[in-house]
DNA sequence: ACTTAGCACTTAAGGGTGTTAAGTGCTAAA
DNA sequence: TTTAGCACTTAACACCCTTAAGTGCTAAGT
């Protein structure tokens, strides 16, 4: 499908673009390539590589940029990851010498390490043991119409809030709800019990005439469960990539990171050792950059995942390399951690 | 000092500054108000505000901009603060409507109140009743050379963090540090630790080779005994004042605000009912934004603080208004709590 | 069948120039 | 003390021109 000499071009392309941040017309790549042709054949290479919708112009006489699909391939098929700099890895694993208390310090440092090394925005997810999921809702009586809602993990963890029945509900039709619910989420981990939630949302309606402030004090129960397994760092880099006409885009990323749910539920897509998530437009979070994101594995019985976010001609390469070597010292400090604990 | 005249006229100039935005002229102004002299008149009274220091001009031919010491005048002097519309007032009773669990929640919600209400970023701080104070640092042994150090607080709180002793210093060592510390701090309330910690820096330095791993602990712990009484809400908004070249300087104010202890410290140097800070540049920071802070009583036995930061530029007369509304709501939802608490 | 030189064309960016609108300060007369 | 009048300043804007960096296309060369 693509010639060896449009992939060389291709990969240039994106190779100048993810570093100096400005398209590139065939001179300037003529100047750089290794093979000897003239700049009129890289046109017409060029031009065959946007025909087949790898690469874009800004306008009519821009060099070209590549396009969602061209870093795609790029990505999937061509991309080499950088070889990590020998200091990084010292760095990385001087920051890790320091004495933790609990996995959530290691695991919260990853997210501040990652973020000050790429000057991007990074996110850690305590490692999850897949065998962690919903015991289910638990509703304790206090007094007069409040009622105390739990949470319960089978690790153990507990999460708790307090609400008070409306008038128009009976305590009973509270207790079925709970019991509706429970049925459908026990079992379950707890970044599947959101969209489960909204699934049985009608059979929850039929119960309950005002569910508002119902559905949300659960909805904030979830949330601060799924909160301890976040962490994020680097929040303030967004800044860095605004400009002109991006700050509704850079409010709604803000809004976006800040949300742990959505957040868990925008990492969790993946299961891949390393995986690029380009310019994903899904579910109305136009968001107009990328996601390398990776698994590491806690040396014990789970994996957890470590990903930055930053704009979409971010350096792929470079930030590919730096994750895998970043996951492999996350988890022999993991794996050393354990070993400590147990002696 | 000031006739009468220039005043009002100092007064509409930034009315309408902090409306609009924009510079005014001699003649916008005449058209404005009501007494009836010739735009050469309000020159000259400008020109005679400009060289007593209330106004200012950004180029020589452009109209007049209050000055720091012009906004001070006038929020000390001339300020009326709004009327607050009913519909608001009936909104935030609405918002205060549900039932809380926690004084906590309250708290957390004004302060999300506040910034929805402004577009401000708003902060709120958790009643303080100001017989908290510090009991003192404890130090628990585990195993090994693990530690764990717990500050307890005299309404029972308790934050903890485990810390690994290095090897070149001695558990003794450590131990008469930890009683050094507290013989400085027991009795002082929460936000005068850090500041004395930091006094009696030396003092540490001469029993410790390394400290910092251990002053970082500290830090830390009471990082999080602070955290626990400050909300904020709304930092998003801090992105709609981003122009060209204040980027950086809006960085400093998202880090400021992150940093728990330091915005304590920033809030916690007044205890006026009502106080505006204009324009800050203490300690380094220079920020360029105004704060709007005001008390409340908790009905108990202590008072809270809530605030907005805002540009120095915000209306004044609207948002000291509006506080003075919330501050009120505010204490009568939580005399409110404390009688359906007690009953 | 490729490759390439050459050329006409496009566009953004930057510099200069002129105009306008909204200001200013100053002076001299009322 | 006030004010009309005037000369002056500035930012913002529109307009024009030029340049640099590209493009696509055609026709000739290998």
């Amino acid at each position: 499908m693509l010639t060896d000499r449009q992939l060389s071009i291709l990969k240039a392309i994106i190779r100048n673009y993810t570093n100096i941040g400005q398209p590139i017309g065939s001179k300037k790549l003529q100047e750089q390539l290794p093979i000897h042709v003239s700049s009129a054949t890289i046109r017409n290479e060029m031009a065959a590589l946007e025909h087949q919708g790898f690469l874009e112009k800004q306008h009519s006489s821009s060099g070209r940029i590549p396009s969602l699909r061209g870093y795609r391939y790029y990505v999937d098929n061509l991309l080499k990851p950088d070889k990590v700099d020998q200091d990084l890895i010292n760095n990385i694993r001087n920051s890790f010498d320091n004495q933790f208390s609990k996995v959530d310090d290691i695991v919260a440092l990853s997210a501040q390490l990652l973020s000050q090394m790429t000057n991007y925005v990074a996110i850690s997810l305590k490692p999850e043991s897949s065998d962690v999921v919903i015991e289910g809702f638990r509703l304790v009586p206090l007094h007069n119409r409040q009622v105390m809602i739990l949470l319960v993990t089978s690790d153990g963890s507990v999460q708790s809030q307090t609400f008070t029945i409306p008038d128009n509900i009976h305590g009973d039709e509270l207790e079925s709800v709970i019991k509706l619910i429970n049925d459908e989420i026990v079992g379950l981990s707890l970044n599947q019990v959101s969209d489960k939630l909204n699934e049985i949302l009608p059979k929850i309606v039929t119960y309950l005439h005002q569910y508002d402030g119902f559905l949300n004090t659960f909805g904030s129960i979830l949330d601060k469960a799924v909160c301890e397994h976040v962490y994020v760092s680097g929040k303030r880099n967004l800044l860095n990539f605004v400009n002109d006409d991006n700050l509704e885009e850079i409010k709604s990323l803000y809004s976006l990171i800040d949300h742990s749910v959505d957040l868990n539920k925008l990492l969790k897509k993946t299961d891949k050792d390393i995986a690029v998530t380009i310019n994903d437009k899904d579910e109305g979070n136009s968001l107009d950059y990328s996601l390398v994101s990776a698994t590491y594995d806690d040396g014990n019985n789970g994996h957890g995942l470590i990903a930055i976010l930053g704009p979409t001609n971010m350096p792929y390469s470079k930030m590919i390399g730096m994750m895998d070597t970043f996951r492999d010292e996350l988890s022999r400090r993991l794996i050393n951690y354990y070993h400590d604990f147990k002696e």
